[in-house]
DNA sequence: TCTAACGTACGACAACTTTCGTACCGTTTG
DNA sequence: CAAACGGTACGAAAGTTGTCGTACGTTAGA
């Protein structure tokens, strides 16, 4: 059980889009921004464990999240500096709200995707 | 030989990653900001005309991309306007440079983000 | 140690995507 | 009118994705 992860330079928008660009991983990854590192289990998906580890994968494998295994869970994440490092703007567009950036440059304290 | 374009409302999240999650769209979207409406023939891509079809048809249902006969050539354009009133940021993501939402609020032409 | 929980691995299958060739259709132009 | 041009429509083939069930491996706890 590998688990592998692209390392940041090798992460490509084509396939962080592609990943994203399917409504149950979006599910997940906003689910991921809501509540932050968390167990698979910890979101509720109506599709059987096989189908979500399908997903996870493409998540990771794309650059999207990391996964490292804890005890007998394993526990999941958001790549958020990586992303951010990478293609500036998009975690916060794909999260539903104004990006953390744009707030920034606006000059709004608190600008964070709840 | 309808050309369906979905409504600006109708336009999903998950339907436009999936349509830019892909290279060759990816290339049609940055040359068509490049380049502005043309003619499909203006962009050189190296696949045959059925399957150039097949891509634009794609860009174009999933509400990123407008065309309209025009003579005997098919005028294509980005929905710059459509897009960014939907999910703001994104095109500035996607092609590559920052996003012209985020120079605005920025208020500094030249503003270079680290 | 035995069992339960969490999640992966594998194999199968259906559905969708990507690609192409050929045929076609509407417009312009000789 | 006829031919050339720009592009779609259709059908087929190959590859990829999404889904599941079952089997397995690991860890935690009784």
């Amino acid at each position: 059980m590998t688990l592998y992860h692209p390392p940041r330079e090798q992460i490509e928008l084509a396939d962080v889009l592609n990943a994203l660009g399917h409504p149950i991983r979006l599910k997940i990854v906003r689910s991921l921004a809501e509540q932050g590192e968390c167990a698979c289990s910890a979101i509720s998906l109506d599709i059987s464990k096989s189908t979500a580890t399908h997903h996870w994968r493409v998540l990771r494998e794309s650059g999207v999240i990391r996964q490292q295994q804890s005890g007998r869970t394993i526990m999941t994440s958001l790549r958020r500096e990586d992303l951010d490092a990478r293609f500036p703007g998009l975690l916060g567009v794909v999260l539903g709200g104004r990006s953390p950036e744009l707030a920034a440059a606006a000059g709004h304290p608190g600008g964070d995707t709840a």
